[in-house]
DNA sequence: AAGTCATACAACCGCCGGAAT
DNA sequence: TATTCCGGCGGTTGTATGACT
């Protein structure tokens, strides 16, 4: 199949206000139908991909910009401490029977902080919350490699992983607040 | 005041899976 | 069944801004 969009002459870099109001504009009147063919009709010389992107994490109503509060960064922390896997699955209850759906550690946790996004929680993961992490890893006490490996059993007994086949509703399956185990199913808890 | 460095954030790239044909 | 396209994600990069010397 032919590339149903032209890629040459393609803006890139930050979007301007011009072009924020085109994109808005555009899905107040049509909606979301297909974002590769969007952007021409909309008037904007954008890839589909930075399209959808600036509309997913900017432009989108209830996107909630600024810094991160404390309760936010502790549940980044909690769920990024459990879903570190780069997915895993739940079953969803619909009325035409059980389906599987993949769910992302980065969406599920933005499903958890309304009005934040993935891509914000990652950039505020790799900025912060990971640095520090790093840090309060660095002041445990000191063991030698010997040490590490006398009471370690990484080997036999690797870190849990999350165990997918939580069993939800389609309404919570929605908005993914409900969807992931438990945290007394963590056996770190 | 100017230059350098560090930090924060916006955006892009590459890849993958599902849907459509 | 195979192929192609689109949407979505994680990782990474580029740039603007502030802090420091």
């Amino acid at each position: 199949m032919a590339k149903s969009v032209e890629n040459r002459a393609l803006k890139k870099g930050a979007w301007s206000p011009e072009e924020d109001k085109k994109l808005i504009a555009y899905i107040k009147r049509y909606g979301i139908w297909n974002w590769a063919e969007m952007a021409k009709p909309a008037g904007l010389q954008r890839s589909g991909k930075s399209c959808r992107l600036r509309w997913v994490n900017y432009l989108r109503p209830g996107i909630k910009h600024g810094n991160f509060t404390k309760e936010e960064e502790e549940t980044i922390i909690d769920l990024h401490e459990k879903l570190g896997n780069r997915s895993f699955h739940v079953q969803v209850v619909s009325s035409s029977g059980q389906i599987m759906v993949e769910l992302n550690r980065w969406s599920v946790i933005a499903s958890k902080l309304p009005g934040r996004t993935d891509n914000e929680i990652k950039n505020h993961w790799h900025a912060h919350l990971s640095k520090r992490l790093k840090y309060d890893l660095n002041s445990l006490p000191d063991m030698s490699d010997a040490e590490i490996d006398q009471y370690s059993s990484f080997e036999t007994n690797p870190p849990p992983t999350i165990v997918p086949n939580a069993l939800i509703s389609e309404s919570s399956a929605a908005t993914s607040t409900n969807s992931l185990p438990s945290s007394s199913s963590n056996p770190k808890q």
